[in-house]
Parts: structure tokens; sequence; C-alpha cells
DNA sequence: CGCTACATTGACAGCGTTCAAGGTAAGTGG
DNA sequence: CCACTTACCTTGAACGCTGTCAATGTAGCG
């Protein structure tokens, strides 16, 4: 079962069909799903291209189909927190606010599906259904924020790691504890867990040591001690 | 001009009206207003008193209307974060999960309005400008957010300390730079901002030393130079 | 082959944590 | 009214994790 990792920018994610498994489209009927579709279009990304700007307005809910996306925020002094990496059936912009509080760029190849949010909000006006999606996607994203910024405050370099590879295992379509494909830099994983890329490095040589985690190739995770892995990522 | 500063617990945070100043409540008539008031009821809490626990069905929302109140998550290991402080007019709950994800409770005698969930989403499904008053609710909240990831993954303890001191500046009615009440102890800020209440003791001396800010009583802060600290709090 | 970008490793300093002692203030009971 | 208790805060010393600076290693690409 070998497979070839090719390098990060050439892969994308595969397996979402946002007309299935889109939460956005849960439980409505066929002509309300032919109206939503109508409410957006297919967009396609080559690696690393911005999809929307800090403090842009906000005018686009995207979903993502294929691909990794990152989201980011970035400080006048040029700091930047990462504040996610998104994989398909994720979304960007749910939040209805004047402008975007990050920045969103792709990280690979991707394919988003992207809705006006005037449409999107005006058909949620009189389709409760669609509106409870909405609600829904959003406490999802609150959870998220929520454990961020739990290991943010309170966990070490290692066990921010941890909590990274987990997400990635868990979110990624198809990664295996044997198969996980670091799709961001160094740098990235660093930003996003609020560490240097040299503490990134050494924590991650120290999970090797243990017997954690192993990297057939430098982008290429394997997760020997899932359980292990889990208990250090655990919020 | 002398202020009397009585004992953290005793004295709770005023200056706000529910019914004039509450964004929940804006461009609504006066019918509308009437109705919405029926959806919910003031409780009155006492200094450190639980409102809900984490994970309990999120059934409520609330609008602070007098005193403090503290968001916390807690980790199975008792590591504890504190996601954040409230004040007069801001919004408990507001997100609409299933579970809260996050406890809270007063740290000062309290006054809270309570909306039944249930009956705010009904009214808000045929009334518009009550919808948008949520969204823009939770636009807040999520600004909040993206600043506190930001604080947490990149900042310094003493910049953390001028972050926390500028929201209480900013947020609690009444604050002015010769007056900060602090409600909450230094163990809260130290699981507020990511640190160790040594830490924390430590730098706020760091910040004194440095002219920056004054404590007249352990409770009772002072900011001296307010650009400077609106500077290193910067986001 | 050499260039470039990225990642790892090393040495060292410093910030923050840990552990411990001492200080302060409110509350209690003699 | 004052010692005692208790809770909380501050300070000190030592350690260690993480950041900084620098050198080395590695992989893709021309």
């Amino acid at each position: 079962m070998s497979q070839l990792f090719l390098p990060r920018s050439m892969e994308p994610v595969y397996g979402y069909n946002p007309f299935s498994d889109c939460p956005l489209f849960r439980d409505l009927s066929v002509k309300q799903l032919f109206e939503l579709r109508r409410c957006g279009t297919q967009i396609e990304l080559g690696a690393d291209e911005p999809i929307f700007d800090q403090f842009s307005p906000c005018t686009s809910v995207f979903n993502v189909i294929s691909g990794a996306i990152v989201v980011e925020r970035f400080a006048d002094d040029g700091r930047r927190q990462i504040i996610g990496f998104l994989f398909p059936g994720d979304y960007l912009g749910i939040v209805n606010s004047a402008r975007y509080e990050v920045a969103a760029r792709s990280l690979t190849k991707s394919t988003l599906y992207r809705f006006g949010r005037k449409k999107l909000v005006d058909f949620s006006l009189h389709n409760h259904q669609l509106r409870r999606n909405i609600e829904h996607i959003m406490s999802n994203v609150f959870y998220r924020l929520m454990e961020q910024l739990f290991i943010l405050g309170q966990k070490k370099a290692h066990e921010r790691l941890c909590f990274l590879f987990v997400h990635l295992l868990e979110r990624m379509p198809g990664a295996t504890p044997e198969h996980i494909q670091l799709y961001m830099s160094r740098q990235d994983i660093a930003d996003y867990l609020g560490l240097t890329i040299e503490t990134v490095s050494r924590s991650l040589a120290k999970l090797k040591t243990d017997g954690l985690i192993h990297f057939p190739s430098i982008n290429h995770l394997q997760i020997l001690n899932v359980p292990a892995v889990r208990k250090l990522a655990a919020t």
C-alpha cells in the first residue's frame, strides 16, 4: 500500500461532495437545494492564492470543497497568528460581520464554493432550516475557537503539536495515523501554535525520540502512538 | 475626587440600561420591545455564583445588566482557561449550540437579563431586525476571540496585561485611566492571559517600575501612560 | 552543479514556571 | 482592641522551556 507523497503544493485534499455532505444544505428539499446552488459559484485556486484580505468587506461565504486553506491574522508589526487550517467541508466567513477579521489563502490547489452573503442571508430569512444549518456551523466554529484558546493559553509546545496532529487526523479526508500529509510549512505550524519554527522542530524531534510520531518524509507524518498523542492533545 | 474602593466582591458595575442601550433591542418597535421583554426575566446574583456549567444544555441567552461575569473553560486535568470577563452590555450564550462550551459565574453582585433561547429564536424567525442584531452581537464576540487568539499566541506577559487593562478601560462603565477596579483575582488574570500568578505579579511590578501603571490599592489600577499601554496592547 | 528556500541542530540567553518564603489585609474570636 | 487565622499577593532563587542567533543540513529547481 505504498503512497506517493508529492511536494506540498501539488496534492490537493479531496473526498468531499458539497451537495451531499455539506452541513449548509442539510435537510433541504430538492427545490431549495437547487435555489441555494444558484446563490454561488464554484471557484478554483492554485497553491498559495489569496481568497480574501484582512479587513476587506465580508461579502462572501465560502465552503471548502477540496484542498487546504489557511486563515490568518496580521498585526501592524508583522506578527502573524494563524487562526486555523481548513479542509473540505469547512466554512469561511460564516460569521456575518461588516469586514473579515482575518485573511484567507489557499495552501494547496483548492476548490471552493462561493456564496454571495446577501443572497444567502435573504434566502435564510424565509428558510428556517437553512438558518438552523448556519447556526450549527457557527457553533462548530465556536467550539473550535474555545479549544484553540485553551491550547494557546495552557499547553506546552509538544502538546500543541499533538493537538494539531489530532485535528489533521480527524479533519483531513483520507488521513490515517500512517498517512498525514502536512500541507503547511513549519513556519505556518509555528504561527498557528504560538511558537517559533525552532521550537516546532525541536518538539517534533522530541516526539520522534519518544516514539510517538515518525516522519517517512519531511511532510508526511505518521502517528505511531495514537492514544498517547490524543492524551497530550486533550483539551 | 477621592473614591472609596470596596473589597472586590462588594461593588458591582453599574451604568447600563438594557432597554435603551441593548444592541439586541436596537431599532425595534415599541410593540416588539414589549414582546421581547416578555421572552425573559431579570435575575439577581451575589458574588461568585454560577450562571451555567460547562457542557450544560444551552437553553438561555443572558445579557449582563450590572456586575462582572467570568467565562471559563476547564480541562479534565484541572487546568483552566478564562475565555473572558463580561460587563454590562455583554452577552452570554449568544451562539446557538446544543451545550455551552464554557462555564460562567459572577465575579461581583450582578444583574442579568435571561432570555429563553427557544423564545428568542422563534421571535427572530419572523423579526429580521432582531436577527440582524443577534448577528451583530455574534460578530463582536468573534472579533474579540480573534484578538484573544492573537494575544495568547504572540504576545509577551506585560503586553498581555496591557491588553487586559485596555479592555477593562473601554468596557467597564465609568472606568477612567485613574480608576479601574480589578474585580478579578490575580489567579483569574493569570488564567485569562495564559500565565502563572507569579508572572502576573512580576510583570505588574515591571510595568509599575516603568511608570506605566500605578496601584493606589491592590485592586485599584491607574494607567499613568495610556498611549504606551495601548501600544503594548495593540493587536 | 550550484542556487535557493526551508528545516534542523547547536549554543546561549532570557522569559516564564516552579517551589519556597515572606508580606499584606480582611475576618474572627478572645 | 488585638492576636490569630486565613486567603491572597509579592518576592526570591533555581530550573527549564522557549526564543534568538548562527551554522549546518536537505530538497527542489534551474
